[in-house]
DNA sequence: GCGTAAGCGAGACGGTACGTCTTGTCTTCTG
DNA sequence: CAGAAGACAAGACGTACCGTCTCGCTTACGC
């Protein structure tokens, strides 16, 4: 048995990658990931398709990198010590690009891809959720620590922060804006629970509305 | 010209549907839905391919009738009047039902498909979401005028709840079970902010578990 | 396991038959065998590529379907009790449409097509040669029993009249024509060695065996 | 403008060289021409590809030149003089080659590819036809000179006696053995014409010529 | 109670995209 | 600096399903 020899990235063909994934975010922002095809992408790029399928294991791995390149960057992580507020401005850059007309439905159909693909899900959860998640976890974990926030079960502090975004992307299609991040997060710092004492008008300390 | 002319529901052969729909449960359950074909559900069901593109409009919706056949009346909506009681009860059986190694993963495969074909979302939510969403925010806005909670957005409030369990399912793969049902319960009714004087584990880790 | 059921030959579409061996026979003449492909098959004939796999194994049986069809009928095989004139005959015209220039070369591209690949020879064995063979035995049988011509292995006769003429296509690609069938039925008739009036053709099974 | 410049043929390296007639011997004898591959003959060879396409125009005419060099030397062709003794010595010889298990098949099949590929039948006539049939021209126009044989076209001489042998292995598949060989030379020599006595003019009976 | 229109099982059809394969060229590294 | 190694562009291959269509057959309504 002939062993798959896999190809050697020292000699991969930056041009070609480049090309590629060109291509297929210009087709994947102007016809939607259903319509991109390996062939499409391989003409646009003037790229044989065997050069895709060498490095790629399928079309969506290609438009994920691709999406991902031009999306991630916008996602605005920081650790200034003030919990709250860096909280704020990640879920804020969140709901910018997750409302944005071009990507948001990119990222649903990539996420639509990767439900319905295990290995395309393995292939981005290696490459993208799992160092993403640790960076959330550590940056709760250390608020937890210096008694930012009362101490909670750090998964399920970033669930309860991150999946009403993603529930709203990918479930009910509601809207998503800098307010809404704003309701969230002031719902979790507070709850919703009605033995409270303390004023209720802390909501307001949504901080200043940047849209 | 010959008007496209719909079928006549009156003249649907009972058996015909009830086979069609066993037979995707069947196949969807064993298989996967990424594995299941029009051709297959056919030939299982000893039925011409044109009677199932008769009546639904693809084989995402018939896997979605099939599916939410087999698993919705297991989702628990209930108004009592304890609505901390009732949100407790819903969140527990949903996180059965997603956790359920039989019908979570054809859920998500479900909820895939459905952000990959706006038609088969369309069909979904009009079907599904509309008459649930409804009833959760109804039940919601009972409770807030009767003082149970903290006035907010029905809708936010209803996405805390739910939004961390659709996360755990389509986006983070963690796990789904009765106590993250309660976790989120409780983070959202307490919040999570410093600035509280009552007693910080009152709420009790979940009341009595149902199962 | 799905047992690859195969087609139904009574619901076959005589349309597609039709325009599938028209467009191979016009392709073929136009561009060569070679060239011929069957995604220009499909897409000339207006069909569907499984349609043309379907019913055939290859694109060398499809070719040799459409050619056969168009040259076959120029053989002329007769039996009309002159032996040597039924042969004179078969020979001519089978030099004439080897000797023609739009299918003398596709003849001898299916044969090379034929030669690579057993499973076609096979397909085109059973279907064009193996019946021609027959004919041609019993003719020669008949002509033997009745004395028209020396008592020989019938196969060893028809190899020397017929072998000539395929070398002549397939091997040295001399040219062809009527004068070349007449010389080769001369020789055969008369043979070429010079002590004409011993008696026949026991001579010498042989000589010195080399090996 | 860099003219395409060709290889220097001094600079060759005869270890390449040998190591590619060499693999591809074994892979065509182990698997068969259609199973052959550049690509393997590199590997096996342990050689560049491009090596390869240096000196030799396609896959089949690294066949052939192998295969040749292999199955040449058993042709025996011979003058002594006595022509039929020294046709018998060299059809029985080719019966030999053409029907051993091994070199037969690989025979037709290079014949076969010659006929798909007007190059590479090019490139085989120059380097393997032409000398040969010079050669038995040659021979035959002498042993005619010398009335060893009935006066003949060279060619059709040659043809008759050739011819059968290559039908069998090219068209009929029946079995090549020394008994063949010599029943053709029988043939050939006595002719199967009932009325050996007529006049040597019969070539004249040829019947009225159709074109 | 009979004709007719529709739904039905079956499956062939035109078509799209797939992922693989081989070819012949181009690029990079190594002895 | 020639040769090995192998990535590359190109494009045909055969497969899998798609959604439509055309067949007879059965079923049930309406005259």
């Amino acid at each position: 048995m002939p062993t798959a020899r896999s190809p050697n990235p020292a000699r991969r063909s930056e041009r070609a990658r480049l090309a590629i994934l060109k291509a297929t975010l210009d087709l994947t922002l102007r016809h939607g990931f259903t319509e991109l095809t390996i062939d499409a992408i391989a003409a646009r790029a003037g790229v044989g398709k065997q050069t895709i399928y060498r490095w790629w294991p399928s079309k969506g791995a290609v438009a994920a990198e691709a999406i991902m390149q031009a999306t991630l960057p916008r996602v605005r992580l920081q650790d200034t010590g003030d919990f709250v507020a860096d909280v704020r401005t990640q879920l804020r850059s969140m709901v910018q690009l997750m409302g944005d007309a071009r990507f948001g439905p990119r990222i649903a159909e990539l996420m639509g891809a990767a439900l319905l693909d295990r290995s395309l899900a393995k292939w981005m959860i290696e490459r993208v959720v799992v160092p993403l998640r640790e960076k959330n976890r550590q940056h709760i974990a250390r608020a937890t620590q210096r008694g930012l926030v009362h101490a909670t079960d750090e998964d399920v502090l970033a669930d309860v922060l991150f999946g009403p975004l993603w529930f709203r992307l990918l479930v009910s299609g509601a809207s998503l804006d800098i307010a809404y991040a704003d309701a969230v997060l002031d719902v979790v710092l507070s709850g919703v629970g009605r033995d409270r004492d303390r004023p209720p008008a802390r909501r307001a300390r949504g901080g200043p509305r940047t849209r």
